[in-house]
DNA sequence: CTACTAAATTGTAATGATTACAAATTATAA
DNA sequence: TTATAATTTGTAATCATTACAATTTAGTAG
């Protein structure tokens, strides 16, 4: 069940813990995008002992690590991704959701810009997705 | 000296006050995409009165006019920018420093993606700038 | 120029995400 | 099995931002 993310962290050299696996797999189970939050109350059913700032902890040395990433996308609250393939996401400033968005794009395997090493690359649309955008005018039209 | 400014204000059916005035001539002159406390603290020592909420009220309103743009790229703070061209933004997350990235991006412009109205587009280069990268080698050729 | 009114400004109090920290627990290696 | 450094935990800060009510003011109509 859990030998894959067991793997992930011994390869990173990281201690296996509980909280850490059940983190990775939460994450490898909700490409949602989740906040701290998400992830914790979701987890603390199963694992009543699980502490917030553990979810943070984690957080934290799993993104060093570069097994997972942070989307400051939001802008009130980082949001977590695994880290699998470069994509760029879009995030609907009226439901919050965030979906990725599959565009190739030139600069995204940058990894030097004037001489500034760069280590991460984000690329974020913000606006209004279909479902709102249809609910919008429906509402309109009734009104 | 705030012509400029007033016109920007009244263009967008938007009451000139001063605070209003001081924020705009600010980010203006300084694009250095700063957070709230600094345009604040800046403003505060020539308008004693000036409320740290209104700075807030009014970065929001004008962005929402798209006269200026907030930047989530810090993770902890918002960032602002007048809006002028389309431009990509480097954060050195050693020293905090943000500065403009001028590359060309096909995915810039877009103004829809798979039915999502989309508002605004945000590419994020996250690293170590020349000078903090340059700071660190000499620091460990040293020790 | 004056008076009116909606909008803007102000200050304080709340909120929410995140970090600091110290004590208890635990994964790993010897 | 033991030692120990790392991790987890809970609580208490901190920091950015928002809520809100009272005061002030910009713009407009007379």
């Amino acid at each position: 069940m859990y030998e894959k993310y067991v793997k992930i962290l011994k390869e990173h050299t990281l201690k296996v813990t509980s909280p850490r696996l059940e983190i990775l797999r939460y994450l490898d189970e909700h490409h949602t995008h989740p906040n701290v939050e998400e992830i914790y109350s979701s987890l603390k059913k199963k694992h009543p002992s699980l502490s917030r700032t553990t979810v943070y902890n984690s957080l934290e040395i799993l993104k060093k690590k570069r097994i997972i990433q942070s989307l400051t996308i939001s802008g009130s609250e980082l949001r977590y991704d695994i880290h699998e393939g470069l994509h760029h996401h879009f995030i609907c400033t009226h439901c919050g959701t965030i979906f990725d968005i599959a565009i190739t794009c030139p600069n995204m395997d940058r990894t030097l810009y004037g001489g500034h090493r760069v280590e991460e690359v984000q690329g974020y649309f913000k606006g209004i997705c279909k479902k709102c955008h249809t609910k919008e005018k429906r509402r309109n039209n009734n009104g």
